[in-house]
Formats: C-alpha cells, sequence, structure tokens
DNA sequence: TCAGTATATTACTTATACGTATTATTGTCA
DNA sequence: TGACAATAATACGTATAAGTAATATACTGA
C-alpha cells in the first residue's frame, strides 16, 4: 500500500459510520416527536419483515391468519446474529408489539406474531422513516439516489454474514 | 404519503443500515484475524483523529511534541455525542492506547494523547480498514464510487448534529 | 433405533451509543 | 466582583449488537 494511493478509505469507512449514526439519531428524535416512545429504531427493521406478512391493506381482521415468522428468519431479514436477537424481541414482546408462540411442527421454534398494537402502529412510523429518509436524500437526483441503492446492494453482497 | 410513490425509503433505511453492520462486522473479524485483538472498531474512528496530528511519518519522536485532543473535539470528529465518549477513551485507555493528561489552559480539559502503542499500529489497521473497503468496492466502478461519497456527505450534511 | 450432527433459541459477557443529570471549571456582564 | 450562563467531562441507566457456550429439539444415516 503507498501512501498516495489510498483513496482514503480508511476515512470511508468513518464515514459511513458516521452517515448511519446521523440517520439514526433523526430516526430517534422523530419517533420520539412523534410520541411513539416505545418504539425504538432496532424495532423497525423487524416490524417491516413482519408488516409485510401482512399484505398492504392494515386490516387487523388478518391478525390470527398469518403464521408470524422465525426468529432467525427475521434476523436474516434485519441483518442480525441469533444472540443479537434475543434481547431486541424481549423488548419489543415488553413493549406490547410481537408476542412469541410456539410453533406446531418444531418445537424448537418461536414464531413471532404482532400483536394489535404493532399492527396498528403501521402507517405511522413508516410515515416517520419515509419523512426522515425523504429529508435526507431531498438534494439528491434520482440517477444519484438510484446509483446509491445500487451501490449499497454491491457492498451489502460482498460483506454479507454468509460468507466467513 | 401515498403507497405507490414512497420509493420504499422505509426499506432504505434498513438497507444503510444493514451495510454498516456488515462493514463492521467484517472490520471486526479482520482485526481479530490479525491479532489486534485489543483494537475494536470504534476505536479507528477516533485513532484516525490522532494519528492525524502526527502527520504523515510515523515517528516515535514526535510523541511528546503533540499536544493530543479535547475529548469533545474527538467526538465531533468521529460522530458521537459527549457521553459516548467517556467509555470509549476509557477502554482505549485501558487497552494502553491513548492517555488523558491535563490541560494546563483549562482545567476542565481532558488532552487525549497517543501512546507509544497507539501510535505504533497505525499502518497495520490503516492497512486492514483498506484492504476491507477495497474488497467491499472491488465491483464498484470509479464514478459510482465517487457519486456514493458525494451522497454521503449530502445525507451527512443534511442529517449532521449540529441541528435540532 | 440410536448415535451423531444440525438447527433454533437462549444465557451471559462485552462493546457501542445515547439521553439525562451532575460536577467542575471558565467566561460574561451588570 | 459576583451572579449566571456556557463548556468539558463524567455517572448512570438503557438500548443495541456481537461472540461464545449451553440447552432443547429435530434430522440423518448406519
Amino acid at each position: 500500500m503507498n501512501n498516495e494511493n489510498t483513496n482514503q478509505y480508511e476515512n470511508l469507512y468513518i464515514l459511513i459510520n458516521q452517515t448511519w449514526l446521523g440517520i439514526n439519531s433523526v430516526v430517534r428524535k422523530a419517533l420520539k416527536n412523534a410520541g411513539l416512545t416505545h418504539i425504538n429504531p432496532a424495532y423497525i427493521g423487524i416490524l417491516l419483515c413482519l408488516w409485510r406478512e401482512y399484505g398492504l391493506e392494515e386490516s387487523l381482521a388478518k391478525l390470527g391468519t398469518v403464521d408470524g415468522m422465525k426468529i432467525i428468519d427475521l434476523g436474516r431479514c434485519a441483518g442480525l446474529e441469533p444472540s443479537s436477537m434475543t434481547g431486541l424481541i424481549d423488548r419489543m414482546e415488553r413493549a406490547g408489539l410481537v408476542k412469541r408462540e410456539d410453533d406446531i411442527h418444531d418445537r424448537r421454534v418461536c414464531r413471532i406474531c404482532l400483536t394489535q398494537k404493532g399492527l396498528s402502529i403501521r402507517s405511522d412510523v413508516i410515515k416517520i422513516v419515509y419523512n426522515v429518509m425523504q429529508n435526507s436524500f431531498s438534494e439528491v437526483d434520482k440517477k444519484s439516489y438510484d446509483n446509491f441503492i445500487r451501490v449499497l446492494y454491491t457492498i451489502l453482497d460482498k460483506t454479507s454474514k454468509k460468507r466467513e
């Protein structure tokens, strides 16, 4: 490695870190300002996975009709290790957003299901995240935005937890 | 907000989170594999700030000639709140990388100085971060890369902790 | 069938980061 | 000068995330 040619990759690492901290900080404050004090940023990834199961309509009637998801699959979906999930699901359960239910077919498995509360905050939470992200990207044109997403997926693939 | 026009901003939030977790995970493992078990990812941002003070040469002789930095400025540099800094500096001090010294002119201030150990690991750590980032971006062309950096700075400016 | 392997989750420890409150200084201005 | 605001760092509690080890269950092949 020569000093003139490093492209400051080490600074890029910090830049990504700072950017993520900044966005997350704004989301945290937006949730608080909206009065959603029991919703933490880390819940959002999990909730999005679960909400997807319920399709587009916000029908509370569907609550009983959906099987829920395994903790390990939720973790994969949110990019988290299994060991990170236990505490997260604990907190979400304590906040009344989800509940653990037994899996009939596999007694090792918890099925994580939304509660009525977890389903009903859906549009509020998505609106908040939407507003934060829209504001963050308000000065980024469509082409740069699309490119940005593509690069994120490329990096995600390279650093995916699948490989060691 | 209408459903067809959200551009999946909520998913972007999760995508950025996952990407950051992925990169950080790879850096953590790379540090471990290199035998730098006492270096944690969070140290890197702080070390980069301090190393910058010492110019390009890695001269240990400069150790006594530099004033060190205030904790609050290091925090600004790394994008961290003051309250996040105390513990981080504690751990870095325990790892023998930095030390707190009194400020002659202002008794409220700690000056954080590199130790010999903190200075000597410089090229190893930068090399590791460089390798991880280069691999992460290996399939991203120059133009996309430059655009990516620009977008990060734009977002960082929008979400900067300066504003409330 | 049963021994060994794989899978799902949890328990425990540590690191990371923030918010709030507190303490100790420094700076300001009436 | 002396009250009051501003600044720097810390203490404490909580959330977030990982690694390692343990436990329980399921699967698989001889």
